[in-house]
DNA sequence: TTGTACGCGTTATCAT
DNA sequence: ATGATAACGCGTACAA
C-alpha cells in the first residue's frame, strides 16, 4: 500500500494541498489558482485546474472562514416562511446577496417574540458577516448580543427613531391612519377590523380605529384571529362580526389580504355585495390582490424593495462604501380597486 | 498598555481561551464546560458560566465545525420559498432538524434545472452534514459532486428507483391517473388541464391526459402557464380554455390550488357554475383550499409528513441509526369537496 | 477533574 | 510567480 494518496482517501475530503500534489504545485498556490488567478501563471493555472476537475476538489469554506474571518454568510430572522409577504421578501433579499457571493442563512421566529433570542444566539456562533432582524423589538440580551457581535444589523418591516444600527421599514401608525381616512373618506361611516395575531398589525388596527373615530366614524367590532393570517381565519372573523357585533353595513380593514380573502369569500357566501353592502381592505398588495373578484382595494408594501434596500445597506456597511442612512422609510402606497 | 486582555480588544472575538484566562482555567475546560458539563466541577463550571456571561461570548461554530467536521448544518435546495406548498415542507423539515441542534441553509434553485449545480457546489463548500434536494433529476456532475461529499442525501416530492441514495415523495404519474379516473367516475366525459412551468406538474398532467383518453373521456385542451402556478395564471388559462378551445363543460385538472383558485375566481366571475358546468380539481391540498367557495376538490400531498420523513431518513443516516429504507413513497389522497 | 499538544483546511504575510 | 510559515478558534487524544 503506497503512501501517496493523490486519490482521494476513505473518508477523507480532498484538500488545497491534494491538488497541488496533484497539480505538482504547493497548497498556497492552489488557493491562489482560485482567490486570485490573474497573479498565477497560465499554465500553472490549467494544470490546477485539471486537478480540481479530476478529483472533483470543492473548496472548504469553514477553513476559508475562520482564516480569513469573513464567512460570505448573512443571517435572516423572520416570522414567517409560509407568509408570502416575508417569503417574498426574502426571495429579493437573498437574491441581492446571492449575486454578491453570499449566502443566507435563514430562521423562522414565529411570532412570539420569545423564541428570537436563542435563534440569535445560533445565528452569530456561525459568524455571519451581517445579520438581518425582522421588527424593532428586542429584548435587552439580544441587543447586548447584536451589539457585540460587530457586524452591521438591519431592522425591517418596521421603522424607529433608535434602531440597534439600521431600520428599513415604514410606519404602521401612519399606515393606519392613512386607511382610516381612505375608507372615511369613501363615505364609510362604520367599520370593523380583522386583525391577526402580530404586533406590527395590532398597532395598524390601533390607529385605524382611533383615527377613523377621531374622524367621526364608529368602530362596530374588532375581530382578532388570535393565530397567524388564513382565509379560514378572514371567514371566520367576518362571521363574528355580522352575528356578534351585528355587522351590516360599512367597512373593514383586514390586517392582510389574505385575511381580507377570506372575508370576501365569507360575503360571497352570505351573498352580500362587497362594496355595495360591505366594503373590504386588506394590506400588503400580494400579487393575487388585483385577481381577486372583486379586486381588492388595499396597502401596497413594495417587498422587493424592502428587501433589496435591505440588503444595500448591509452590503454598504459591509463593503464600507458609502454611510447608508439609519432609518429608511420606504412607505407604503393605498392602492384602490373594485372591493372598498 | 498591560498585555493581558481579558476584556475584549477592539475587533477581536472573545475566545474559550480568554474565556478561560478570566475563570482561571485552560481553554480546554470551557470546551468541556459547555459540550459536557457533568465532565466540569461545580464550581469551576460557575466560574466558567460567570465569564461567559461578563464577556458575552458566543461560540465560533466556524471552528468548531473545522476542528469536529461536523457542521450541524444541513443544506436544502428547494425550486421556490414564495410557493406555500415547499416553504410549508421546508417549515416541518426545518423544524424537525432544529429540535436535534441543526440549522439549515436554504437555498431557491427556480424551475430551471440549470442553477443547481453551481448551488449544490456552493452548499457542499459550507461542509453540511446532509443534503437535501427537491427532484430527481440532477445532472451527471452535480451527482458527482454529491457522491463525493460522504453525506447523506435525500431527494424529495418525487420517488424513483435510482435516487443519488435516498428519496421521499410520491408517484406523479400515478397521481395523474387516479385524478382522472376520479373526474371521470365523477360523470365527466370532457376534460381539459391547467398546468403550470414544472416539470412534475407537466408528468403528472401528461398522465392524466392518457388514462382520461384510455377510460373513454376526451380531452378538450392543455392550457399551460409558461410560468410558476398563480391565481392570475388560472384565471388567463380558464380564460383561454373558454375562449379558444370551446370549453363549456367537463371537469378541469389543475397542477396546483393556486391555479384553481383562479379558475374558480375566473369562473364566478363568467357566472359559470362550479361544478355543476365546470368541475374543477386542484393539487397540493393547501391549507385554504377546504375555504374556498365552493370547496376545493383536491389531490392531498403531507407536507408536513414528507417534511418530517425526510428529516428522518437524514438523522438515522447521520447518527448511524437504523437503515432507513431507499424509496419512501408516502402516497397521496384524492380528497373530494364540492369543486368536483 | 484538568491540562498539554496537535490537527482541522484555509488565508495572510513575508520571503525568495 | 511561487513557497514557507504562522495564525484562525476549537475538538480530540492522551497525559497528569
Amino acid at each position: 500500500m503506497a503512501k501517496s494518496d493523490i486519490t482521494k482517501a476513505g473518508k477523507g475530503q480532498v484538500t488545497m494541498a491534494a491538488v497541488g500534489r496533484m497539480a505538482g504545485v504547493s497548497q498556497v498556490t492552489v488557493s491562489r489558482a482560485l482567490s486570485h488567478p490573474d497573479k498565477v501563471s497560465p499554465e500553472t493555472l490549467r494544470r490546477i485546474n485539471e486537478a480540481i476537475k479530476m478529483t472533483g476538489f470543492v473548496p472548504n469554506a469553514l477553513a476559508g472562514a475562520l482564516a480569513s474571518k469573513k464567512s460570505r454568510l448573512i443571517s435572516a430572522l423572520i416570522p414567517s416562511l409560509t407568509n408570502v409577504v416575508y417569503s417574498s421578501f426574502i426571495t429579493a433579499f437573498s437574491e441581492k446577496f446571492r449575486e454578491h457571493g453570499y449566502q443566507i442563512l435563514l430562521s423562522e421566529t414565529g411570532f412570539e417574540q420569545s423564541a428570537e433570542e436563542a435563534l440569535i444566539s445560533t445565528h452569530l456562533s456561525r459568524r455571519p458577516d451581517a445579520i438581518l432582524l425582522t421588527g424593532i423589538h428586542h429584548s435587552v440580551q439580544a441587543r447586548r448580543m447584536l451589539m457585540g457581535a460587530g457586524i452591521p444589523i438591519v431592522e425591517v418591516w418596521d421603522i424607529t427613531d433608535s434602531p440597534v444600527e439600521m431600520c428599513v421599514g415604514f410606519d404602521h401608525v401612519e399606515a393606519g391612519h392613512r386607511a382610516a381616512d381612505f375608507l372615511f373618506d369613501q363615505g364609510n361611516v362604520q367599520a370593523a377590523t380583522i386583525t391577526a395575531q402580530d404586533e406590527r398589525a395590532r398597532r395598524r388596527q390601533a390607529a385605524f380605529s382611533e383615527q377613523f373615530t377621531r374622524r367621526g366614524g364608529a368602530i362596530v367590532g374588532d375581530a382578532n384571529t388570535g393565530g397567524p393570517a388564513s382565509i379560514r381565519a378572514g371567514r371566520q372573523a367576518l362571521t363574528h362580526l355580522i352575528e356578534q357585533h351585528g355587522l351590516t353595513s360599512g367597512a373593514i380593514f383586514c390586517s392582510s389580504d389574505f385575511l381580507a380573502q377570506g372575508a370576501l369569500i365569507e360575503a360571497q357566501a352570505r351573498g352580500i355585495s362587497v362594496p355595495d353592502e360591505l366594503a373590504i381592505m386588506g394590506f400588503g398588495d400580494q400579487d393575487y390582490a388585483q385577481d381577486l373578484e372583486p379586486a381588492l382595494t388595499t396597502v401596497a408594501i413594495d417587498r422587493t424593495r424592502l428587501g433589496c434596500e435591505a440588503a444595500d445597506a448591509l452590503l454598504a456597511r459591509i463593503d464600507e462604501t458609502g454611510q447608508p442612512v439609519a432609518v429608511n422609510n420606504i412607505g407604503f402606497k393605498i392602492v384602490k380597486r373594485a372591493s372598498a
